[in-house]
DNA sequence: ACAGTGCATGTTATGGTATAACGCCAGAAA
DNA sequence: TTTCTGGCGTTATACCATAACATGCACTGT
């Protein structure tokens, strides 16, 4: 139940190490749920992985389209919505966008950071957050079933910019 | 920069007054700002103390049409936008919906409690969870400039008529 | 093999949210 | 008065999301 290590957030890091680990935890996940990991719904996941950075639905769609799959929104949507049931992508609220999430298990809370220059995205640990959360919620009788944890500012890259 | 004592959260209380008190703070804090407070700004504000709840901009919209206010779009989502810069207003991005501060002062941060199965919303002081909010990102080098703090679950009377 | 069942995909149509871009006007400043 | 600024109004359009229905495939039980 504790956090992960570290994650990369805004450090480099290996995107096609990272990507081919998260496909194969998705197939693992699906096939222990007896869920299907159908080709649309792989290829969803592969394209938010590849773009390494939260996309709209449209633009999610648009790949897809690309890719011989079915051109309407429910079709992107769906996709999007089944990967975000089993916590293999997120959904950004304050970007109206959908990102991979970037170390993948069993129920875990997201806190992201949205950088305003360069649109930079990370996903950090916040189960802490959410257990500090959950408390104050408790204190008013309020059970908390999802939280949104985002936050807008600069990036370290951006920052060192700007000065 | 204590969080304040404890919010009306799902309890009930006297809209009359606290819509009072919020519209005297908002002409008080235009005033020392150099900023104005026009009809159609107060009128906003108004509205979504009148409803009491959230309130999407097209909804804000249609009554101040009915108040004699232009009817087009940006007519309420640049009054919005005014008042949310002076956090008189928040914008709750999961219900892409604005409400009314229930306690507005300088600079505070907000943590909403959204119930899914009566869509009661409820506004929580959440200081101490964005300071901690603020030290996760800090470690990664993040500056944080602004944070959405939102949650939905189930309030405490949803709670008690679903058991 | 066959029919029945459930789930996934595809398609059409529509509804809801948000903003760009321009023109006008009133009040403050020069 | 002229000029400048900020707020408001309007048109038009872009962007985000889902309801409702149709098609088809894979599995199950007989």
């Amino acid at each position: 139940m504790a956090d992960a290590p570290v994650p990369a957030a805004f450090a480099a890091h290996d995107h096609r190490q990272c990507a081919g680990t998260v496909l194969a935890r998705a197939e693992a996940l699906c096939a222990t749920r007896g869920l299907r990991l159908t080709p649309v719904r792989r290829r969803t996941l592969e394209i938010l992985l590849e773009a390494h950075r939260a996309l709209g639905a449209y633009e999610v769609l648009e790949r897809l389209k690309a890719d011989g799959f079915g051109g309407a929104p429910p079709v992107a949507y769906r996709a999007l919505e089944f990967l975000a049931a089993l916590g293999l992508v997120h959904r950004i609220r304050r970007l109206n966008a959908f990102a991979a999430c970037m170390h993948p298990g069993e129920a875990h809370q997201a806190l992201f950071l949205i950088c305003r220059s360069c649109n930079a995205l990370a996903e950090l640990p916040g189960a802490a957050l959410r257990s500090a959360l959950d408390a104050a919620a408790a204190a008013t009788g309020f059970s908390v079933e999802r939280a949104s944890l985002e936050a807008v500012g600069l990036c370290p890259a951006c920052r060192a910019a700007a000065a």
